[in-house]
DNA sequence: TATCTAATTAGTTGTTATTCCTATTACTGC
DNA sequence: GCAGTAATAGGAATAACAACTAATTAGATA
């Protein structure tokens, strides 16, 4: 919290409880969840909540670097609490996302240096894996 | 050409001259354009042509894997004639798309043997590296 | 090459994620 | 606590894209 405080007050912004909200669900979830569906699940707590607050507040996490918008093939965007470079799957079927981490992030890296290579600046990258996940699997396509 | 018109006729669809040209168009072009930009692109020659018949070329192109969908972070999605797995160098200024290929593959192969080992069917993969290309870095800022 | 039939086109209308607008509310620094 | 200013709520607007439809056209067959 007091991360966000700080982060918030360099931008010039204010710390607001529907603010911390978003931030606090994101951090604790897994599921990477839509701008949608986080209104949703945080509109029980904060009847007065609008979607539009969700929308403006994960593009202020997201500009300070405490979320991580991830533009996938569906319409929905979906997000992440975890904004180091990492790579996502996703499952074409459910449309649960996942991250993987540990021996996948040197090629990552890899990838950003052949960017640096050919001269460019690199800000972030995004790295997403479509596929079906063995749930999906199992349940017989 | 014959390579579009076998691959339309095994999905049971037929080759038009416009399917025809937005496919060429694609193939010979290196910029990733939008569906409206092929469509400003091709309307000179084509003055009768829709946008809606872009959309729905596009889609059947990257059906029979001629074509490649780029969801970016901009709004419009952007179309790759090349569908083959590789990664892309976006740059947040000028909003251009550059392939990388070369040295970077080994790098996206990697992750998608990561995702197998977790037990996912991998279908494709989207690997894209945002940030400032030579060009803009040189224009100032 | 004429015919039959299903696919395609182009135009219109619909859908929906996201953004814009603005009056009201509520943080923050004093 | 008060003033100043940024954030919120909520409704309306936007825009990319999809669905629908009537008319046209291409492809296969003979």
């Amino acid at each position: 919290m007091e991360k966000l405080r700080e982060a918030l007050r360099e931008r010039g912004s204010r710390l607001t409880p529907q603010r911390l909200a978003i931030y606090e669900h994101l951090r604790d979830t897994k599921s990477h969840p839509s701008a949608e569906t986080i209104y949703g699940e945080l509109k029980a707590r904060y009847p007065s909540l609008s979607l539009n607050t969700v929308y403006q507040t994960l593009q202020v996490l997201d500009e300070i670097g405490l979320a991580q918008k991830l533009p996938v093939e569906s319409r929905e965007a979906r997000y992440d609490g975890n904004a180091t470079g990492h790579a996502h799957l996703i499952c074409l079927e459910c449309e649960r996302i996942w991250d993987i981490d540990g021996e996948a992030l040197p090629a990552v890296s890899e990838i950003d240096r052949q960017a640096e290579k050919k001269g460019f600046k690199v800000v972030r990258n995004q790295v997403q894996v479509y596929g079906v996940c063995p749930d999906c699997q199992a349940k017989g396509r």
